[in-house]
DNA sequence: GCGACAG
DNA sequence: ATCTTGTCGC
């Protein structure tokens, strides 16, 4: 059965933050993703004014992370971004690219935060849920709490703290580069999934599956919306 | 009431 | 997220 029968997203704001309030309960912060051989990065990409989300998965052997499968979904939306409730605007697209996926990543990667979230459910944990599938976040910035800067070597990490817990770890991936901040999603403990985004960032700031998952995304937004326009605005 | 605020 | 060219530093 689809996903979208059970779990409605064209909701009004006030209405999304009560079902995340209620599926966050469902949100497992911890476990082992086991021997890890294939991970997954997803993600999604859009033109400014246009309400066109394209999403993306894109699989990766480990610890190789060599590209295996690439996949895509285009949806509309009129959900805006709101900082908080990003899952109600990416997520119906995302469900998508996954189900068209072939492959059974064994942890996937999101691009934003897991449980590190005002209620608990970044995008991470509530595709985590959804998909019942080990995720982890890897966000470029904080949405809640703070942290101290790790040092400038590789493999540095300080707490992503709130209210004295922690939830999540800021990681230099990259010398000198500022870090990305790391938390956990779903079905999954924050020392696996902090080692599992150091072993996959190679020479980049962004661990592979995440970026290679960004450049797919923008690579098919650009490639649909010149295919859409040949066909809509024919050249004189 | 005033800011902060993933992508 | 996206708009955008060159430019400074490792």
């Amino acid at each position: 059965m689809d996903i979208r029968e059970t779990h409605p997203f064209d909701l009004a704001p006030a209405e999304a933050i009560r079902l995340q309030e209620r599926l966050r309960k469902q949100v497992r912060p911890s476990g082992d993703a086991g021997k890890v051989s294939l991970v997954a990065g997803a993600d999604a990409s859009y033109t400014k004014g246009d309400d066109v989300i394209h999403a993306v998965v894109v699989a990766l052997r480990y610890p190789d992370l060599t590209v295996v499968e690439r996949v895509s979904a285009a949806t509309v939306t009129t959900f805006p971004y709101i900082p908080g409730l990003l899952t109600f605007r990416e997520g119906p697209a995302l469900i998508e690219a996954f189900r068209r996926l072939r492959s059974e990543p064994d942890v996937i990667f999101f691009d934003g935060q897991g449980i590190a979230h005002p209620r608990g459910l970044g995008i991470a944990s509530h595709m985590g849920v959804l998909l019942d599938r080990p995720t982890v976040g890897v966000a470029k910035s904080l949405l809640v709490g703070t942290a101290a800067e790790p040092a400038v070597e590789r493999g540095s990490t300080a707490p992503m703290l709130r209210d004295g817990e922690t939830i999540g770890m800021a990681v230099r991936t990259k010398e000198r580069v500022k870090p990305v901040y790391v938390s956990v999603g779903h079905r999954i403990d924050l020392v696996q999934a902090v080692d599992l985004v150091l072993s996959a960032a190679r020479g980049y700031r962004l661990p592979e599956p995440t970026r290679q998952a960004h450049l797919y995304a923008n690579t098919v937004r650009r490639e649909r919306g010149r295919g859409e326009r040949q066909t809509s605005l024919p050249t004189r």
